[in-house]
This record gives C-alpha cells, sequence and structure tokens, in this order.
DNA sequence: ATGTCTCTATCGACTGATAGATAGGTAGCC
DNA sequence: GGCTACCTATCTATCAGTCGATAGAGACAT
C-alpha cells in the first residue's frame, strides 16, 4: 500500500474516532496528510469508500492483536478486556467501530456493513475463545459500553472502574499486563513520517 | 412549554438518536415539524442549543421514569435494564445520549456538559440505589454497549442477549414486565399535531 | 401599542465530487 | 541513445448542494 493511502487511512482513522462518519471531510483529511482533497479522492473515490477501507483494516487489525495477546495471557476475557483497554488510553480515546455502530442508521450501507463485520468478529472469536453467545454478547456490550462512558465523561478511569471485574476475572494469570497501547503506537508507525 | 417548541424537540431528538449532533438539520426538523428553518431558530438560537435542551429533557425523562419503574420492581438492576431495553425496542432504537457520548470529542462543550450529566445521573441513581461504584459502572456500561451493539447489527435480539443475566438477576420480582416502552409512546404524543 | 410567532430572502462558509492540466516514471520499440 | 506511449499521482479550478445563522417584514393576539 502507499504511502499516501496509508497516511489518508490513518488521517481518516483518527478523524473517525472523534467525530464519526459526519466528523471527517476530504479536506481536513487532506490538510492532515500535506496534499489537496481530490487526491484524496484519487486513492478512495467517495466518502464511504474511505470509511469502509478504514474500518475493514481496523477488524483486521483487532483479531490479530487479539491472537498475539492471546499467547501471552490465556484468559479470553481478560485479553478483550486489556486490548479495548489500550484504545481507551490511546490518543483518540475511541473504537471507532463504536462510535459508528452508536450512529449505524444514519451510515451509508457498506460502511454499515463494515461495522458489522467488525462485532461479528469479536464474537465469534470470542465464542471460538470457549464463551457462550450470551456470555460473549455481554462482555463485548460492558467492553464497548465502557469506551463510551469513558468517552463521554473525558476520564478513562472510568474505563478501568467499569471493567474491573473483567480485568481480575480469572486467576490463571502470567506476566504481560499494562502494556496500553493506542492505535497510534500499535502499527509501525508510519504515519507520522509525512508531517 | 408551547406546542411549537415541544414538537421541535421530539423531531430533533429523534433525529440525534440516529445520528447525532451531525445527524439533524435546522431544515430537517423545521420540515418535520412543518415550519421554516428560521422559525426553529426562533424557539432554539443555535444548534446547541437545541440539542442541549434535548438532552437535559431526556435526563430528566429518564429519571423521572426508573423512580416510576422502582415502585414496580424493586430490583434497579433490572429496573435499568428494563427501561434502556424500551429504549432498544423504540422506533429509534437508541438513546441519545450514547449515540452523542459516543462522540463527544466532536460535541460543543454545553452539549457534552449535558451528555456527562446524564451519565453522572445514571452512576449517582445506581449508587443511591445500593450499587458499590463499580458495579454501577459495569452495569451502565452493559446496557449502554448492548444498545450499541444491537444499533449496529440491527437487531434488537441482541440487546437481550447481552443484558441477559442484568434482566433476570434477582428472584424477587413482581409483575409488569414485557412492556416496551420507546420515546414517542413515552409521552403525551404531542408531537405529531403539526403534520 | 406591545409582544409572540412565523414568514421570505439572503449571507458566507463548507460539503462531496468532477474535469482537465501537469509532472514524473517506466516500459517497449526503433 | 532517443522516441513514443502509457501509468501513476498530484495539482488547479469549479460545480451544485447544504449548512447554520441573520435581517426584516408580516400576522395575530392581548
Amino acid at each position: 500500500m502507499s504511502d499516501a493511502k496509508t497516511a489518508i487511512m490513518d488521517a481518516a482513522e483518527r478523524r473517525m474516532q472523534q467525530g464519526g462518519f459526519g466528523g471527517f471531510s476530504f479536506r481536513e483529511i487532506a490538510a492532515d496528510v500535506g496534499i489537496k482533497s481530490s487526491s484524496v479522492h484519487y486513492h478512495f473515490p467517495t466518502k464511504e469508500d474511505l470509511a469502509a477501507a478504514v474500518i475493514r483494516r481496523w477488524t483486521e487489525y483487532t483479531s490479530d492483536l487479539i491472537d498475539k495477546e492471546l499467547e501471552k495471557d490465556r484468559d479470553p476475557v481478560r485479553v478483550w478486556a486489556k486490548t479495548f483497554r489500550g484504545t481507551a488510553f490511546s490518543d483518540a480515546h475511541m473504537c471507532p467501530c463504536t462510535v459508528l455502530g452508536a450512529a449505524a442508521q444514519d451510515l451509508p450501507d457498506p460502511v454499515a456493513k463494515e461495522v458489522k463485520g467488525f462485532f461479528r468478529m469479536c464474537q465469534d472469536k470470542l465464542v471460538a475463545q470457549g464463551l457462550s453467545p450470551g456470555k460473549a454478547a455481554e462482555v463485548l456490550s460492558t467492553i464497548t459500553g465502557a469506551l463510551v462512558l469513558a468517552n463521554a465523561f473525558g476520564d478513562t478511569a472510568e474505563y478501568d472502574r467499569a471493567t474491573r471485574d473483567l480485568l481480575r476475572k480469572s486467576a490463571a494469570a502470567p506476566a504481560a499486563r499494562n502494556d496500553p497501547r493506542g492505535t497510534a503506537a500499535k502499527r509501525p508507525a508510519k504515519a507520522g513520517a509525512r508531517d
């Protein structure tokens, strides 16, 4: 993937985390990256193309990250709670799928479909990791809601308060804790190269 | 409160439930109510005035509804889960504070403050009803996240799946169940008077 | 007469999107 | 080497539409 394409998606992701689908414009993205808005259209013809691509990338990345974290800690519930904790404590504070999911009724169909795909991935994975469908839905809801509350309060501590039971759940815990990782820190850090 | 003012707030509330702060315009609201956009400005000078008023009303109404429901069912957790279930099963499906809370970083300050006030009301009330602050945060998160998931999936059943434990929690349950109540059904239904 | 409410008309700013020019790189061919 | 023909990526300029907001006139009631 070209540098520009990645930089565009990074900028769009960041703004979608804060304001959802209506929270960014081609001109803003272009200014963030340092190009013109028509150049953004070259890489992503329409706004929904861009948003869908960002969500798809986020879904893949989250899935991979969960797999990786699960090698360090075998308790799936705690792994999910810790991974989303990284998002809550990142610069942008929010999962873009949560922001878009809350306003899903106002989303272009292709984007709504990608958001649905993200949450389905989460639930399927939780079930594959041994949880009942009901428990998977409950855990994912608690984590998602905790992100919303922490964001509304503007206080990351609210995330920990709401997920305390999830974070300490089982006692069979190895090392690897306290590793807040946000979007910016998570990837090879190609994004900032074009300031 | 005048008929027009109420009708405007009803229309704004409905659209905010679907698309958040950026999800409605003065012209759309005006068309919903059957007036001109400049008349909307007469009652609510700015967009943030309107949004803040809608959230404040929602907060008050929710607080009152919880009090009323608590007389029929003494288990606070189940009462909250049931009350928000009414929102999930209503026409608009979403709590406007959840939609705005998810995109809180993009909100005008007065609106963000009102949203914060809603969630604070919820938590304070839960604590006053006997829950620990941690448990209150967890319950509210689960409920809020369940709304987001159900909305993203476009499937109200997801709400029940995610809140099953909350809904049946304690065994000390009187009658009064299965009473899905949405915004439209909840109020004196003055809104549609001006079609 | 005053106050309440709605109207018409308009402002400047911003939106997503498109057309068309331009520059640089690369491959194929003489 | 030199010439040609694309391909990629960016630019300038512009479009029609929507946005929140305001000014000022009219209608109606008290």
